[in-house]
DNA sequence: GTCTATAGACCGATAGAC
DNA sequence: GTCTATCGGTCTATAGAC
């Protein structure tokens, strides 16, 4: 662990960038999501950036990590509930749903450097999820007849597509509808 | 309507240009969706092209608008049902639902050219199909205790979120997930 | 009606000064 | 470590020949 001056340095450099571009992304949106943009928002040449993430890919890379590590710093264990909690944070950082959403459909093309990324992520998901509902049908608080697998899809996708709506019309309330959505599947 | 020839005969080469572009797009994927790519498809110059459509934001809504007809075409009056069947169409046309999605993410953006196309849609689909849940309650044939425009909103998030899954992974079954879904709903 | 050619903007990446 | 400057690429749009 403990590292030599400069690299650590480094290391801590890049966490200070992807904090203040996580921020500001959340805040005022990417639109285009070009290093230059992102360099501008956190106050360093276009090169300076490209100093600490060796390419573009690389930096976004870092974003989508960081992201899911801040999102998933304070979960309780209760699956569901963490999902719900996560949404309705969600809809205070519009930017960062933009981003991600945008990136996922974009690394739907096998070359996309995300693209294994989110295709683990999606798996890793869907197979977390199918287990907590196995358990939630063990311990009776879920629907006895639902199929685990097919059930964490539809959650992840509803998750998924209330983005889309709330982006287009930030009036949508992701986080009600998906309760719901769990609600009728309590048993 | 009957237009005089020489205008006539640019609707039907506009038509034509669309036909072309969806079936390519539809088997081939868009990647950067750019008009040039376009261009080649149909067998025409970039400037060819955009002789019949102004822009390239004028292009890509009439592949929009265009695709929501053909896929509309022959409705049965199911609404649900109808999803299904445009859902488990869908899967044989990657590429459209990959241009479908990124389009209507980057359209989040309020200046974007097709912002107001996907709002209005959106809106549009949540109010018919909140309708038919609240005829389908009515019949029996829905769960009465459902919200019929959350639930709205929860089956086209669904359908949305699937095809994010889908893009990712073609072995997702959307039209399977989507019906699970349905079948939780029924009374 | 369709083309070639090009303008003008923006992109990511890199070289090199300091 | 951070900058300016710049390269080569791609994009949309348009001018003008045929």
């Amino acid at each position: 662990m403990a590292r030599r001056g400069a690299y650590a340095k480094g290391i801590a450099k890049r966490e200070e960038i992807l904090a203040v571009a996580l921020d500001v992304i959340a805040r005022h949106g990417y639109r285009g999501a070009s290093v230059r943009e992102i360099a501008d928002a956190v106050g360093l040449s276009q090169a300076g950036l490209l100093h600490y993430f060796g390419s573009k890919d690389e930096l976004f890379t870092a974003i989508l990590v960081k992201r899911d590590e801040v999102d998933n710093a304070d979960n309780t264990g209760d699956m569901l509930e963490d999902l719900v909690r996560i949404v309705a944070h969600n809809a205070e950082v519009p930017g960062l749903v933009h981003l991600f959403a945008q990136l996922s459909i974009e690394a739907a093309d096998p070359t996309h450097p995300a693209h294994d990324f989110f295709r683990e992520r999606y798996g890793f998901l869907r197979r977390v999820l199918a287990e907590r509902i196995r358990e939630g049908q063990v311990d009776g608080s879920l629907r006895p007849g639902l199929d685990p697998e097919r059930t964490a899809a539809i959650i992840i996708a509803a998750t998924d597509g209330l983005q889309t709506q709330f982006l287009l019309d930030p009036t949508v309330d992701m986080a009600a509808e998906l309760a719901a959505l769990l609600g009728e599947l309590r048993a």
